[in-house]
DNA sequence: ATGCCCGGAACGTCCGGA
């Protein structure tokens, strides 16, 4: 089974780029964030066309989460438990072939003097709890999404560039490592332990992807069930590349084997 | 110091993004 995570930054504007990568990387699960757009926007019947069933939790121009995949999507939970005041669409959840999935859209926190930063650190809290209860099911689970975390320096192209930045910020950080240290395996990070200039997003300003010089804050989070099952795992930067509306970031995609060997 | 580049909403610019 192969997954991937993909901020698409609109799938209005990006379904040309998101066909395309169905068609040519053909993933059996796709986690996707930034939808910016209510469930009745989003293109289900081109996506169908394609042999994915979709599920959606939409929000009108930001945020917006969805799940595709080729199996029947079963299971889903809307939201992210902990705060019934938050309005965000964020957070989705399901269970496809006995695999349980969630698409995460983990809040930006920039500028960190305002509401916003500390927006971030509650909603990782609410994370972390909600992912403490997913893994006493000791199942395969898979937390994939648009962490807007940056682990080590070794994910960005400058760490002095980032510092102080939200996505860095060692608060912002220690919260991350808490919720991997539950137990789950940054799947990217297994595969390549030391591999820097691993990037999954590129400014569109100040032609950073041109220099190359972007920070890898899309992660796939995988249980010890299916950290077992792990197979490839890599980042496909083609359609940060293409020459016509390409989002700000790129798939991740990990494959699990269908049993341990 | 500020905007740069984008998408959405809307139709003039502004907000949000990372």
């Amino acid at each position: 089974m192969k997954i991937a995570t993909w901020n698409v930054n609109s799938i209005k504007a990006r379904l040309p780029r998101v066909m395309e990568w169905l068609a040519e990387a053909a993933p059996d699960v796709v986690l996707l964030q930034e939808i910016k757009t209510v469930a009745e926007g989003f293109p289900e019947t081109e996506i169908g066309d394609l042999g994915y069933n979709t599920a959606v939790l939409g929000q009108k121009s930001y945020n917006g989460v969805a799940i595709l995949a080729k199996r029947p999507i079963e299971d889903v939970v809307e939201g992210l438990p902990g705060d019934d005041e938050d309005e965000q669409a964020r957070y989705l959840e399901a269970v496809i072939d006995g695999v349980r999935v969630a698409t995460i859209y983990l809040p930006n926190g920039n500028p960190t003097d305002s509401p916003k930063f500390p927006y971030k650190l509650r909603w990782m809290d609410r994370l972390y709890d909600h992912a403490k209860t997913l893994l006493a099911y000791e199942e395969p689970l898979v937390l994939g999404g648009d962490y807007n975390i940056a682990p080590t320096d070794m994910d960005l192209f400058d760490p002095k560039v980032w510092e102080g930045d939200a996505l860095c910020r060692p608060d912002s950080r220690s919260k991350f490592r808490a919720i991997v240290h539950l137990g789950l395996t940054d799947a990217y990070r297994a595969r390549h332990p030391n591999k820097a200039g691993a990037y999954s997003f590129w400014d569109y300003q100040k032609g950073r992807w041109q220099r190359d010089e972007g920070v890898r804050i899309d992660h796939l989070l995988l249980s010890s069930q299916a950290a077992d099952r792990l197979g490839d795992c890599d980042i496909d930067r083609t359609p940060r590349g293409h020459s016509e509306k390409p989002s700000d970031h790129t798939p991740v995609w990990c494959e699990l084997r269908e049993s341990l060997e």
